[in-house]
DNA sequence: CACATTAAATGAATGTCGTTCGTTTTATTA
DNA sequence: TAATAAAACGAACGACATTCATTTAATGTG
């Protein structure tokens, strides 16, 4: 087959089919996606530059169904909102993450939750010496818990000789439901507060 | 060349160069790790059953460098001490850490990190149902701060139309030494603080 | 000590993957 | 209408992970 009267391919349709192809299969490869596709290997190639650039095109495609708060609120209440968006949409796609780790590019799009983060943090008086680490430390523990939420929970069952307090840790948490999310939710609020408690220090001084 | 007096191979030597290919690459590949130890690729499957097995080795050779504190001092103590051994581990090697998140944990040595994290919570009053939560948080901030650490500060310098607060605090923040684990302490802090006042509601009921 | 067995290294071979290139056919544009 | 670009394809290349039969040396057994 030469070219076809209608297109087959496309840069969002190679970046939609990547992205369901990696949510069931945990991974892609170019020949997997052009099967997937009904396509030869070699035709993606009109339309994408290499493998890296399909990464790249998920990496936007998962960002960009993030959606911000309203600006304007109360500042905690908005960092709250963006860590939940920001974990939300990697929670959407777990098997990406480790695609992301390996490769360390971030789009432009990512940019524009660091730039609503860091007015969140002025909002609260933090000054310019304390907003990156404050930043960090929320993006650190958003990608930490997504990736937690990404690994099997095999992880934890091979253990042999664990001691009594692991073993009784294991069998009440391992089963709840939303366990990922809700300890999710629980440490986001304990960074919460102490982002809050550091903020009345700033302005009682 | 056939068997050879003396073995030319052997696991620990394996684990060891492909942790020093890693430290310096980035990467490691079969036929590199060969070529750097002047061996056959296949000689290396007579120690070894897989990439993957190595990849299993290096961790377990990375974890074993842990020194776990003493049992039986303050609990929050020993928790910040076991976090800070957990971090400087990953920091000695950050290129690892894609190729850790990439599959699941077999090494039994990390458990030995968590039963001790387990306990340490346990005499600080956590129930078995909260256990495993704080556990995991905890292990997500290590995790994700490691690989901030592990990113390079490109990552931050590509952006072009950044709101006011961010491009200040990126000013003033990008250029602090040691900022990577400065901001694991100042996040670390958080956590404990809120562990801690967890710890008073449940003492005091 | 002779002899069978196991261990360690090897080269060749296999199948997959990512990528490039030349070719063909169809759209598009000048 | 003629030239050019776009979109598919098959073939080919080099790299990689892995397997297997083969060779040789060490080790254990009677």
């Amino acid at each position: 087959m030469a070219r076809p009267s209608s297109p087959k391919l496309s840069t969002p349709a190679i970046a939609e089919a990547a992205l369901a192809l990696v949510d069931v299969q945990g991974e892609f490869t170019i020949p997997g996606l052009a099967r997937a596709m009904n396509v030869s290997p070699s035709s993606l190639y009109n339309h994408v530059t290499s493998k890296d650039d399909i990464i790249e095109l998920m990496r936007g495609k998962a960002m960009g169904e993030i959606e911000l708060p309203e600006p304007g609120g109360d500042w905690i209440e908005t960092l709250r909102l963006i860590a939940r968006c920001y974990m939300q949409s990697y929670a959407k796609h777990p098997r990406l993450i480790p695609l992301f780790t390996a490769h360390t590019v971030r789009d432009a799009g990512t940019m524009r939750v660091y730039d609503e983060l860091a007015q969140a943090f002025a909002a609260g008086g933090f000054g310019a010496g304390d907003t990156l680490g404050a930043i960090t430390v929320l993006d650190s523990f958003v990608l930490g818990s997504a990736l937690d939420a990404a690994a099997p929970a095999q992880v934890w069952e091979s253990s042999s000789n664990t001691s009594e307090a692991l073993r009784a840790a294991l069998e009440a948490g391992l089963g709840v439901e939303n366990r990922a999310w809700k300890t999710f939710e629980y440490g986001l609020e304990i960074l919460l507060a102490g982002f809050l408690r550091q903020s009345a220090t700033h302005e009682n001084p």
